[in-house]
RNA sequence: GGCCAGUUCGUCUAACGGUUAGGACUCAAGAUUUUCAUUCUUGCAAUAGGGGUUCGAUUCCCCUACUGGCUACCA
């Protein structure tokens, strides 16, 4: 490894909301950085203009910013960059359509090394080509043999070159591969890796259409002019690979040229291939950090909207792909940047789990404190019309809270502690509410009319004292009460619920039943 | 089809030549309990197949199968 200050970027495009495979990307760039006491860029690869989404930049910094994964240099949501303390911005800018006069020059200079030509070919011509041969079984491929039988620089006149490139702009720059040469890379993850160059194809470098480089030669010639170490990104880069190898060569770069660790998948909970957005909708699990509404105005759900709390979202997405070789599964992120080592990256696809998602959330939501819990329920329980004190969520939060997995679980399993039910389960009141029922609940209400003071301790005491001392059975006595207060089968210990509710309450609501049942 | 990468319980994964192949999620059973949960205990469940190398292979090598990615004037 060289000693130069690790500098890693997470690119991405901004063709549509970021999904968790990406923050992962970033994720991981980000704790590197960290670990290494580097610079971690957030770099916006914009050169697409055809699929470029407007508010899909903004969705990324905030979704980031949800997330933790704060760049250190970079484009940020005010548009500008994050400057370093010097107040210098180094590298700027940071978003590619910013930086578009300065790729060029880098693509006329493979041109002029003959490592590069114009090409003539219309779409049209290609998609011919490609039809021709799939008509055939077999997959056109734009490569050595090809550029031989077809119009480009290579076979010219240069005075018509010149011509044909004034004209129109009816043409790319392709970069040329060597016609037969291994290629021996080295991947931080997977080790090392060797492609014969006679398999490759020509890529496109520099689109004519819209004046603007491709993705190949934006990314190798950034990373370059930013000073990247390190390059972390997804596996489906790894087919390209070579080609940036042979653009570093071809710069003569080869000593600048960063690492690379290529990063497994995600795949789909079922089925085949990756994750994608449509599995989220078909599964009912996010994809996407924050919920995100397209230009059409099709929404998606977010982690942050379903009730996750970010440091389980980013705990959960850390361990797909990655572990520390400890059993230690519940990490902050400062633990996280201290564990990290690419050396511990799994080298094969991950196939994500919506259930596990959800209990790496419960974990978290345990960890909070009662007063935190309260204050997370409050919002929901004013959203629903209810006034009351944070004391009582507190209260009515401890003993509900080991039955969440999320806060939003928690009116669900608590909206007796703030209503009187307004109706009785069926079912319980066929098993519980028999003959002779009605005089023992009278009972227990004397009781609990005289009980002082009003707590789960004494009520409990008194309650158990009267059934032994009239010779009823517990069970029978306390189901028949859940049934008058609660409605329902369900709840915490019912003298902590009572205590909750209070006195008035708590008789006012067996009257009610005694009225209805 | 071609190229590249991968393959340990259903899922996420540990074991970097010697373990009764471990943990977590899920599921099941039991205990506790006034209900439902929680909690605790227990259980089910894996080295893709075939060849080598080795005293010994989950681990190293080869072949096969399967999986994934890529194969655009997209990233």
């Amino acid at each position: 490894m060289s000693k130069e200050k690790v500098r890693v970027r997470f690119a991405p495009s901004p063709t549509g909301p970021l999904h968790m495979g990406g923050v992962r990307t970033a994720l991981f760039n980000y704790l590197f950085a960290r670990k290494h006491g580097g610079t971690f860029v957030l770099r916006i690869e914009d050169t697409d203009m055809q699929r470029f989404v407007p508010g899909a930049e903004q969705y990324i910094i905030d979704a980031l910013r949800w997330c933790g994964i704060v760049p250190d240099e970079g484009v940020d949501d005010s548009g500008s960059v994050v400057s370093e303390p010097s107040g210098r911005h180094p590298y700027a800018p940071y978003r590619q359509s910013d930086r578009k006069n300065l790729y060029e020059k880098y693509a006329l200079q493979l041109v002029n090394r003959n490592d590069a030509y114009y090409a003539f070919d219309t779409p049209a011509e290609l998609a011919s080509y490609r039809h021709e041969a799939e008509s055939q079984g077999e997959t056109f491929i734009y490569n050595h043999a090809f550029r031989k039988k077809t119009v480009n620089s290579l076979n010219m006149d240069p005075a018509e070159v010149s011509r044909r490139i004034g004209e129109s702009n009816n043409w790319v720059i392709r970069f040329k591969v060597p016609e037969d040469k291994t290629i021996a890379m080295h991947d931080l993850i997977r080790g090392d890796i060797s492609v014969q160059s006679g398999t490759l194809d020509d890529k496109v470098l520099w689109k004519a259409q819209d004046g603007l480089p491709t993705y190949h030669l934006a990314n190798i010639v950034d990373d370059y002019l930013m000073r990247i170490t390190h390059v972390i990104r997804g596996e489906e880069w790894l087919p390209s690979l070579p080609l940036h190898y042979l653009l570093y060569e071809s710069f003569g770069w080869q000593k600048q040229r960063p690492q690379f660790a290529h990063l497994p998948l995600l795949l789909k909970p079922d089925g085949q291939g990756k994750l994608s957005k449509r599995d989220g909708d078909r599964l009912g699990f996010p994809v996407f950090p924050l919920e995100w509404t397209s230009p059409s105005g099709e929404k998606s759900r977010g982690y942050r909207e379903d009730g996750y709390y970010p440091e389980a979202f980013i705990n959960m997405i850390a361990l797909l792909g990655w572990n520390p070789g400890t059993e230690q599964e519940i990490f902050s992120m400062e633990e996280l940047t201290a564990r990290f080592s690419l050396e511990r990256v799994i080298k094969s696809g991950a196939r994500f789990n919506p259930e596990k998602a959800k209990w790496f959330n419960q974990q978290y939501l345990r960890n909070r404190s009662d007063s935190q819990l309260a204050q997370d329920f409050l919002p929901l329980l004013r959203d629903r019309g209810i006034t009351t004190t944070a004391l009582k969520a507190e209260q009515v939060v401890s003993l509900i809270r080991n039955r969440a997995g999320f806060v939003k679980d928690f009116w669900d399993l608590s909206d007796y502690f703030f209503i009187p039910p307004e109706s009785y389960d069926p079912a319980m009141q066929k098993k519980i509410w028999k003959p002779g029922i009605r005089s023992i609940v009278e009972g227990t209400r004397k009781v609990l009319a005289l009980c002082e003071p009003f707590d789960a301790t004494t009520i409990e005491q008194a309650l158990h004292r009267w059934i032994e001392a009239e010779g009823f059975k517990t069970g029978q006595v306390m189901n028949a009460l859940r049934l008058c207060l609660v409605g329902k089968p369900q709840g915490p210990g019912l003298s902590d619920i009572m205590a909750v509710i209070g006195r008035e309450d708590t008789l006012k609501r067996i009257d009610h039943a005694l009225n209805t049942l």
